[in-house]
DNA sequence: GTGGGTGCAAACTATTTGCACGCAC
DNA sequence: GTGCGTGCAAATAGTTTGCACCCAC
């Protein structure tokens, strides 16, 4: 556990949202100004395989890291691209079920909402295409 | 409706598996060899904004198409990298829980299922770390 | 002749990788 | 001195965009 690993693992930590690969590397730079991007990706990728960390493939460009261990879902803002956290599970025994039917071995199930956020949602009864 | 669109909207839909952007590229250079990357994902993006096929934003790195309208899921295999259609639907009523929930406006939500296809599996009682 | 659509190439975004160096052991 | 981790820069993957041209109207 080196110093910028360390950084990098606080800056995730202490994130409210889930950052994606640059804004974790603004977060770090704050303590470690010349840290690299490269750096940055590679521990990443390093704390998502120790378990440390989530790595998110979600909607949207770019892949996103979520300090939480646990099992949960998203919820993602198409306005403004901030991710939240979902507690509801409403897929339960879905992995089995897909399994008997397709004939996979399911590894792991991905929910995501999108939508708008309280800030970014319109006023009632506007409608504005998007 | 020009013959490139046609030729895109026929690749696709004559397509078993959900093909990224590049897959389309190549699928209709068989039918128009001199046909650009460009006119390929300018044409994907109108067709979808025109409703004739779906932008699919899935995990990994490439955006596929669809040319399914309806609302369904997906199944992806981490080895081989298809996804394929999963017709259940269990998450009724989970849009309208998540609003209430969080004040967002949900406008859809997305479910991924990821795995190992028939193909893929490794034998019973194998155990690779992948 | 105007406008949308095209091919080509360059730009762009997000991420990964090659390489030389440096520090801990 | 070996090896892992780093900074830097270049490479890569996927997608988008600027531009000049062409063709239908």
């Amino acid at each position: 556990m080196t110093l910028p690993r360390q950084v990098i693992l606080e800056a995730l930590r202490a994130a409210e949202t889930h950052p994606t690969g640059d804004e974790v590397y603004r977060l770090a730079r704050r303590r470690l100004p010349h840290i690299s991007l490269g750096t940055v990706y590679r521990n990443l990728v390093q704390l998502s395989e120790a378990g440390l960390i989530r790595k998110l493939e979600l909607g949207g460009t770019a892949r996103r890291f979520d300090r939480r261990m646990a099992e949960h879902h998203h919820l993602r803002c198409l306005e403004c691209g901030k991710v939240e956290d979902v507690s509801v599970e409403p897929a339960v025994g879905i992995e089995e079920a897909v399994e008997a039917e397709s004939g996979y071995e399911v590894v792991e199930h991905r929910l995501e909402l999108v939508g708008y956020c309280p800030k970014c949602r319109r006023p009632r009864g506007e409608i504005v295409p998007r």
